[in-house]
DNA sequence: GTATCCCGCCAGAGT
DNA sequence: ACTCTGGCGGGATAC
């Protein structure tokens, strides 16, 4: 008998399936109202704990998360700077406040309040559709705009326009907004489409005086005029006639 | 019908 | 070879 394998044996027990296979109880339910408590108690958690560096799989283990949808919650913080990644199996824990940190200097190092950037220049192509770069971009509209809400609808069309992936652009973009409102940088949506900074965020962001130009009223009217014309290319990008059906495409 | 988001396949990267 | 990562988007569910 060589070595086939009639079964070979899960070795590594302590990866795989850490929640992939349980769905085996009947149906349970449908969803996991589980993923949103996992998100807000690992963040808890690791608000309070300071240690030097936390293993992936234990966090897992330790919130229920679902493997791969701790990866989409790690690389959202990541990008926007409260985790560092040391390497496979572990990161630390920089903090929430680094958030606002990384996105001032996104906001300097793309130039996001300079008159001259231009949506277009500020939102280039992208092919792949990274979690990460989404979040990023989706807080930066955010910014270049100048506003407090913004239709994640719009929002998708706009950021797809080149690549024509509206579908998956969507459905990302829900997956950053669903786990940003648990990390409380959005706020809970009322509106259907709507998504909305929180007021901490929004007015360090988007409420300090633009360097160069005159001071400006916090309010949608008296905004710079780069800013309207920012706003003017951006809702050309129609209220879809509604499709997370029609796949990407078109 | 539309808005949300669950879910996991499988291709690449990493070792 | 293997495992780890995460792009991708079908399709179920909620409203």
């Amino acid at each position: 008998m060589a070595e086939t394998s009639i079964f070979p044996i899960p070795q590594d027990v302590r990866k795989m399936f850490i929640e992939e296979s349980r769905p085996k109880e009947e149906k349970k339910s449908k969803n996991s109202e589980s993923f949103q408590e996992s998100i807000s108690q690992f963040i808890q958690f690791v608000s309070h704990n300071k240690e030097s560096s936390y293993g992936i799989l234990s966090i897992c283990e330790k919130f229920r998360f679902q493997r791969r949808r701790f990866y989409d919650v790690v690389n959202v913080l990541e990008a926007l700077g409260a985790i560092n990644r040391i390497n496979t199996d572990s990161f630390t824990w920089l903090g929430m406040d680094k958030i606002i940190t990384t996105i001032d200097q996104k906001i300097k190092d793309n130039s996001i309040d300079d008159p001259s950037s231009t949506l277009d220049s500020l939102f280039p192509q992208e092919n792949k559709i990274t979690i990460s770069r989404l979040t990023i971009r989706f807080i930066m509209c955010f910014i270049a705009l100048r506003k407090q809400s913004l239709s994640i609808q719009i929002v998708a069309k706009f950021l797809s326009r080149s690549n024509k992936r509206f579908k998956t652009t969507l459905c990302k973009l829900y997956q950053v907004v669903y786990i940003l409102i648990n990390v409380g940088i959005f706020e809970k949506r009322t509106i259907p489409s709507e998504v909305t900074l929180a007021d901490v965020y929004y007015s360090h962001w988007c409420q300090n005086p633009i360097s160069g130009i005159q001071q400006l009223a916090n309010l949608d009217k008296e905004a710079p005029e780069f800013i309207i014309q920012r706003r003017t290319v951006f809702y050309t990008y129609l209220p879809t006639r509604t499709s997370t059906y029609l796949s990407d495409s078109d």
